[in-house]
DNA sequence: ACCTGAACACCGTTCAAGT
DNA sequence: ACCTGAACACCGTTCAAGT
């Protein structure tokens, strides 16, 4: 999209690429790519733009990577695989998941540019199953069984892989001042007048969320549910009111 | 991506376009784009196979919309604007979030092929601040306010919403069959061998979830926690320790 | 085996020229 | 005001030819 028409190359130099000293090889074409999309943004990667700045013809880094797909695919499995969990053997069984999934989405949004990438959707199953797994087996020794691990610890995935995508959407809307005014408008005219100060109340806010904070706070409602679940687990039979020692 | 080298196209006619009977419109424009995403998916739009669609030269359609950015833009806004919320007016205050909610999520998957659009990234933060409100409403008249409110009702939002994301990934996901055998293996790999078991226990499952009843038990999850919350929100200043009536 | 040069089909965008 | 024809700069991919 966007596309500039400047052509800022042409500077009178007739040798466009830099001299190369090695051969090429796979791994320096993923690491420049990552350096491309890192300085540039996703959009921005080309194949092309990548080959100069290779210092080669577009053809060469065709010949070592079939496609582009199977470039994107090669920097998301770089980046999401052969990660290792942390340990989180101590505290309370909520306070292991908290350690698990605050490294979880911290590894996640270590890559947030690749996000939205289909290469992305394609390894994510299998990417992380080590950590619904090792979530599964601390819920497990938590006392759930049966159907009720199996639905809480799907949850609690969900919840963070969730929320990270919902963190990289965020983090790439434009500010502001950019977004065409018509939007805002459209939106200020839906809105019912008695909800207009809510409105306004809330805007400030919106733009600038503390999203660390926001993600403890959510994830910590969702073990405090989890909790209630967990206390009817434990007393299976029992019917007599709940009650909490300290 | 992975471009299609036949050129079906030159089938010995000499006239491509379809022959035109009325003036072009913005408005047909943006339908038959949703039509052409809604057939061949999002990526294979391109303003040069929608102008022959439309029988008029690209230039036509340039004139029409500014740019391609534009036209998603617009596509988006047709699909999220102007929607009207559910009453939800009746019943616990954990009913009315649970309608509010699935009518939200059902509303956003409605457009998931344009889930990952950057113009979608942009709308999203007015397109539905209503249901944002309504939310708010909802659990302040259960009882919250202050910072609670405020933490409590984002973090309904951004379950539902970050669901949405993750589903419309999940959906996007090729079939177990083309992924590449290499990520399975390095999945297994990874895994210790005591994790084997749990992880043949749960691959079926993943490949299969009923999203629907996972919602649904997610979001019972955070209220259960809010819930939670409220009690202590009710009861503010005595110390003596939870205790759970029924 | 690895890389170049050149080509192909496609893309978004612009712009003078027609009506 | 609306649209065409033609061009421009860019793209991913292929392929014969070189080394």
């Amino acid at each position: 999209m966007s596309r500039e028409r400047t052509s800022l190359r042409a500077k009178g130099r007739k040798s466009e690429r830099a001299p190369r000293h090695q051969r090429l090889s796979r791994d320096e074409i993923v690491g420049v790519a990552l350096r491309l999309i890192d300085r540039h943004g996703l959009e921005a990667l080309s194949l092309r733009k990548l080959a100069s700045e290779l210092g080669v013809t577009p053809a060469a880094v065709s010949w070592h990577v079939r496609s582009k797909d199977e470039l994107l695919d090669a920097l998301v499995r770089g980046a999401l695989m052969d990660l290792d969990l942390p340990p989180c053997a101590n505290g309370s069984w909520a306070d292991r998941v908290r350690e698990l999934h605050g490294w979880f989405r911290t590894k996640l949004l270590e890559s947030r540019k690749l996000v939205f990438t289909p290469a992305f959707r394609k390894v994510l199953p299998y990417a992380f199953m080590e950590v619904g797994i090792a979530g599964k087996n601390i819920l497990r020794e938590a006392g759930l069984q049966g159907a009720d691990l199996v639905n809480a610890s799907r949850a609690l995935y969900w919840h963070t892989m969730a929320f990270v995508f919902q963190e990289a959407s965020a983090s790439h809307a434009p500010p502001p001042t950019t977004t065409p005014k018509l939007v805002l408008d459209g939106a200020i005219d839906a809105l019912r007048p008695e909800d207009f100060s809510s409105f306004v109340e809330t805007l400030p806010q919106a733009l600038d969320v503390d999203r660390d904070a926001l993600f403890r706070h959510s994830l910590d409602c969702l073990l405090r549910g989890l909790e209630k679940e967990l206390e009817r687990a434990r007393r299976p039979r029992r019917t007599s009111p709940a009650r909490d020692h300290s």
